[in-house]
DNA sequence: TTTTTATTTGATTAGTTAAGCAACTAAACA
DNA sequence: TGTTTAGTTGCTTAACTAATCAAATAAAAA
């Protein structure tokens, strides 16, 4: 996705209006709205500017939805189990993930004991 | 980290010279010489056709290396079980953790137990 | 519909990047 | 030491963004 359809559409779910945005930028109207509609390639500080203004970071603009999704949606406390997770050794971690998916409901909770018992 | 410095970083990282990225980018020494040593600030399109040769994303110049690790360093499947563990309930998630923990030693295997009879 | 507000577009001016060339410095090496 | 290669800096010209004002459209509200 180029970046005149990410900061507008970053904007939409934020629910500003571009006004908004062009306030507490300091620019131009007629700067912003080039922008946001790909007619001209603002500089990085420009772009900067624009960032802070919607509260995201400059690497929102360019990171793919889905990989930023993933990095956001988990918080840090998460992130700390699955390094915990991902040092565990492969019938450790099957184990778990045994567990996991029982809770899921995609897999029977005594098949997963059985796998745990196997320790 | 400024861009600049990352760019830098990122060439070193894979053993180019200033020269290789230069020509493959097609770009003239000077300005290339400039942008990394933040003395220009370089427009999007410039900073692509860097990102290109250096066989890395647009991305990797704004993202924070820490952050950009952690998600690297997990494989795909492994994201998939942290979506399907961050889907569960608390007590669940609590009862996972507490199997996790046991097996990394944090914890005794007994409480583990016990958490998940309780479920 | 009319009025108001929000957004887009045009045109001008100023400031800055980009390209190209030349000259200079630094470093590695014979 | 002298030489080559890599990298830096100065300079000029061209191209483009940024700021500003004005005007046109679009959208929303009365």
């Amino acid at each position: 996705m180029d970046i005149a359809k990410k900061i507008k559409k970053i904007r939409e779910a934020k629910g500003m209006t571009a006004k908004q945005v062009i306030s507490a930028v300091g620019m131009g109207a007629a700067m912003y709205s080039r922008i946001e509609n790909g007619k001209t390639e603002p500089s990085l500080s420009t772009l900067e500017k624009i960032a802070k203004a919607l509260g995201v970071s400059l690497a929102d603009f360019f990171n793919d939805d889905n990989k930023l999704d993933d990095i956001n949606s988990f918080d840090a406390s998460l992130m700390e189990k699955v390094k915990t997770i991902d040092a565990l050794n492969e019938d450790e971690k099957k184990t778990v993930f045994s567990i996991v998916d029982a809770f899921a409901g995609k897999q029977k909770m005594k098949d997963a004991l059985v796998s745990l018992a196997a320790q």
